[in-house]
RNA sequence: GGGUCGGUGGCAGAGUGGUCAAAUGCACCUGACUGUAAAUCAGGCGGCGAAAGCCUACGGGAGUUCAAAUCUCUCCCGGCCCA
């Protein structure tokens, strides 16, 4: 599935996964289309820019509009009209986000934890919600899902030992149960999947300590999956859960490094949720093939542009391991991009594009004075532009490190 | 011409003797965002100063008072009503 090929300064995983959807070339960037669309882009332009999967969710899908009217509509692809590869979070990011957003606004949980499922409340109409590993893959499988991940809980930062420990345990119970009933209902529709069934990746925990994260691999490499009723091949990709919850920046290179020797080198990997283009970057260094990360939406939202940094191009290994350093040692800074505020003062009568040498829609029809004043005057246009351009620039980033 | 109500920071608009360099909203400036309840959130926003603090300010001027955006007189300007 992957040709790994050695590069000279670290061991790039370049190849490509087959999903039942289509190729999609590694190591990769998705955009997030939590609700069924990227915010402010059309699938064309996702497409246009080079991007071959997308990210959907499962907990918010189910809600509105319903995994089964996606069903009847003929699936997420068909729904929002997206012709390439769709991976589904099983819903284990909203345990953790809205449980923690529940706590902080009323003082209590929104999200009740059992060995069952996560028990939610739907923050707009107060719907009681039960989501156990079956359901979320149910709710997948009727998504028309590409790549399904196992539910999984993702234990916020600080989190104690004894609580990351009980918390992976957990996230194995579950995902031996989302293998289970995932291969139950393959077989089952055998006529449907014959021409390709979704892929199943399951989600490596355990916080920050070293023990844990081994342990919480080693469980769910050595689970028995013929017992289980699937193949003895086992999980179809792997995924680093629980990083980016707020742990010291320089944790996540330790805990790839504790990582990344444990598992199949020929599966996939996925580290979720992130990141910035250094931790990127590191990340694929270190081993990852894919990524998601609402950054270069949401912040291009907010204002901020990624720009590639001329002055000090990431042309040699040394500059690249220079940022990678910069990274391990958890500094803010990389070299080899820049980030501007567009909604800055003295972009006001910039007349130039974001970027002159990014081939993107945005860079190549309007300046940064327009986009400025898109954002000054309210205009969704703004977003639109800016969330092209960061998609772009992630993209190229994902480009760039195939070709080092 | 008479009466009446009103004139507050870039705008709107509170405040009606001290706790007021003046609520709040908008605008403006800066920052934060990592498996998206996020076109969100936080901070700043008279001048000088690192700070303590000092100076200048609630239409203009003159008073009363220990103390005035707040009370009095007067002038200017605006809304409404009457002639």
């Amino acid at each position: 599935m992957l040709i790994i090929r050695d590069s000279g300064f670290c061991e790039s995983r370049i190849g490509k996964i087959e999903t039942k959807k289509g190729v999609v070339d590694t190591p990769f960037f998705m955009p997030i289309a939590t609700k069924g669309s990227i915010k402010h882009i059309s699938p064309e332009e996702i497409e246009k820019i080079g991007f071959q999967l997308v990210l959907g969710n499962t907990y918010h899908l189910w809600l509105r509009p319903g995994d089964e009217l996606i069903n009847r509509a003929g699936g997420l692809h068909e729904f929002m009209n997206w012709s390439g590869s769709i991976l589904t979070d099983s819903g284990g990011f909203q345990v953790f986000s809205l449980g923690a957003r529940a706590k902080k606004n009323f003082g209590a949980s929104g999200v009740k934890l059992t060995e069952k499922g996560a028990e939610f409340v739907d923050h707009i109409n107060g719907n009681r919600y039960m989501l156990t590993p079956e359901k979320s893959i149910d709710i997948q499988l009727n998504l028309g899902s590409d790549i399904i991940m196992c539910l999984d809980e993702c234990p916020p930062y600080p989190c104690s030992y004894e609580d990351a420990d009980k918390s992976l345990e957990l996230t194995t119970r579950w995902a031996e149960r989302c293998f289970k009933y995932f291969h139950k209902k393959i077989s089952e529709n055998k006529e449907k999947y014959k021409k390709g069934r979704p892929m199943l990746f399951c989600i490596v925990q355990g916080s920050v300590y070293e023990n844990l994260r081994k342990k919480s691999a080693k469980q769910l490499l050595s689970i028995n999956f013929e017992k289980l009723g699937g193949p003895k091949e086992g999980w179809d990709g792997f995924a680093v859960g629980g990083v980016a919850v707020g742990e010291p920046r320089e944790k996540l290179y330790e805990i790839l490094e504790w990582l990344t020797p444990l598992l199949p080198k020929e599966k996939p990997r996925y580290l979720m949720g992130l990141g910035r283009p250094e931790e990127i970057t590191l990340a694929v260094c270190a081993g990852i093939d894919m990524f998601d990360c609402v950054i270069p939406t949401r912040e291009g939202r907010h204002g901020r542009i990624f720009v590639w940094n001329e002055k000090f191009p990431t042309k040699t290994i040394e500059d690249l391991e220079r940022n990678i350093q910069n990274t391990k040692e958890g500094k803010k800074i990389a070299t080899f991009y820049n980030t501007i505020n567009i909604s800055n003062e003295k972009y006001k009568e910039d007349f130039h594009p974001i970027d002159e040498n990014c081939d993107c829609y945005a860079c190549k029809n309007y300046t940064k004075a327009y986009i400025k004043h898109l954002f000054a005057v309210n205009e969704a246009f703004a977003f639109r532009l800016v969330s092209i351009h960061n998609l772009a620039f992630y993209y190229q980033l994902m480009q760039k490190l195939k070709t080092k």
